[in-house]
DNA sequence: GAGGTGACGACCC
DNA sequence: TGGGTCGCCACCT
């Protein structure tokens, strides 16, 4: 294995999720191989505050497509910055989830 | 070295 | 249909 962790695979991946686009942790954890360990990811996101460059950790939501990161970003500003794409957000909840929904087993499908 | 923690998800009742 | 519980694995103390 390599020297870069788990990490680095999480934020190399969700750099990758284009404006307008939203994606949720389970998918990252099944696209990197660890299934299940969808709390890595999430936990990837905190150290991705300090991740160089800064990972787009507000295009990540949980599977229901609410903003649990909100919490984290501080307020509005998550909302603020998907809306600003382009995201409809309601509630703190994405609407049209499925829909912008950015699977990168699928996207990044190789 | 071991235990506790955590931006989640799936299963069970 | 909804609430509660367990599992999962890397990082921090």
């Amino acid at each position: 294995m390599p020297d870069y962790t788990f990490y680095d695979n999480v934020y190399d991946v969700v750099r990758q999720i284009p404006p307008g686009r939203v994606t949720n942790y389970g998918a990252i954890a099944s696209y990197l191989g660890t299934k299940g360990s969808s709390r890595m990811v999430g936990y990837a996101m905190q150290a991705s505050n300090s991740a160089q460059p800064p990972v787009p950790a507000h295009r990540v939501v949980n599977r229901q497509g609410l903003l649990t990161a909100k919490f984290h970003f501080g307020g509005d500003l998550m909302q603020k910055l998907l809306e600003a794409e382009g995201v409809e957000v309601k509630n703190d909840q994405v609407q049209n989830f499925k829909n912008i929904f950015w699977d990168p087993a699928v996207e990044l499908a190789l």
